[in-house]
DNA sequence: TAATAAAATGACTGATAGTCATTTTATTAA
DNA sequence: TTAATAAAATGACTATCAGTCATTTTATTA
């Protein structure tokens, strides 16, 4: 029976085409000032359409999101391999969250949308829950390119690894969130480079890492 | 004439009975839910009237955030007095900063509102350019707590003030709101607690000030 | 070819931000 | 005291948009 399976591949299609039409859409427009009706009119297909294959309007923006997530596993898997030592390996993934602002403002936008709201996870197929997993799966790449520091001798051996992992987290998104959305104020009224700004505030991290 | 200055005060006055009500509304209900009638009718005026003192719903809300931040701004001031050197001054800053979000909860997702969107900051008068006024504000002060610290030796000579205080902002931003809206995750998920992780996390950013 | 199932449609509803012509209240001048 | 004027407040109205659902179109099966 092939039927049953082309048929789900084409529903996965249509799916993948909804999201990309919401991509041009909400990117383009942003999300606040995009409307459902014209994702539809993008995706060439009517407005109930899109709620046959996604729950409401954030829903059908977390996907966006879980496709912006998914690349920034993939970078910071890149990440780890290129390095040998713990802390490079830390480092690295630093540099790759800024680079993912960079080269995906509007995924990063997105992503600092899912991660400054809360969130309904009580449903656990929907999107957001994906979501939380794949921000999970992220953060143990830094937890155990910690870990493997502490062994290596690169990290100081007193570093509680999940704590330090949370808090980085935390850190590089505020710092990157606030160069992001408040960053020309930064430039112009304290005469601050940015690049510079977000390069300063990963070696104070470092800092408080490594061996004094 | 003793008339127009009464009327000043009156329309003062009023301002701050619509920004109280909207108090009310915004913080029982959140900001996305809460509506204009709710806040009218909380007020006991027609929502008409709230469209004369404020230009719009978001406008109303960055006047609440303004109360907040003139509240943390206070906050700064006494943490600072408190403390003898300029390291100690940074770190009470840092405190100064949780207890707002843990006093002031609803004022703290104000501030992360205004923080996390870019806002129109042309008409010079408006709101949101007064939040930034106030938020340049209590930059300074932290700015000048560095700077004291470099002066006494409590922090390491190299540490760029105005670089480094920018950071602190973004990074305890960061940090605080991560456990503001994935705290209870963090809790189940990974077994942390929320007090630990965002003290360890100043701890982190104390490192990085000091002499290794 | 008819019956059935799956997919798509778009007119419709309800909610709500923001407007504005009108009314009410307060102040001033005659 | 009263008429004229200004200031403040009103609430019905409009425009917009998220989300729904009865109906239609398309594909599959018997």
């Amino acid at each position: 029976m092939g039927i049953t399976e082309r048929k789900e591949r084409e529903k996965e299609r249509r799916r993948n085409e909804i999201i990309d039409a919401a991509e041009n859409v909400f990117f383009s427009k942003g999300r606040a000032v995009a409307t459902m009706d014209d994702v539809a009119e993008e995706a060439e297909l009517s407005k109930g359409t899109l709620y046959l294959y996604f729950k409401n309007k954030e829903d059908l923006y977390l996907a966006i999101n879980l496709r912006g997530m998914e690349i920034l596993y993939g970078l910071f898997a890149e990440a780890i391999k290129k390095h040998k030592t713990g802390f490079e390996k830390v480092y690295a993934i630093g540099k790759a969250y800024f680079q993912f602002y960079n080269e995906y403002p509007d995924y990063f936008v997105a992503l600092m949308y899912f991660e400054s709201h809360e969130m309904d996870l009580c449903n656990e197929q929907s999107i957001a829950v994906k979501c939380k997993v794949q921000g999970h799966d992220a953060l143990v790449i830094l937890i155990q390119a910690i870990e493997s520091g502490i062994k290596d001798g690169s990290i100081r051996p007193d570093v509680d690894a999940v704590k330090a992992a949370t808090v980085l987290w935390g850190h590089s998104s505020g710092l990157i969130q606030l160069v992001s959305t408040k960053g020309e104020h930064l430039q112009n009224d304290h005469g601050l480079d940015l690049n510079d700004l977000i390069e300063y505030g990963f070696e104070m991290i470092g800092h408080s890492l490594q061996i004094k």
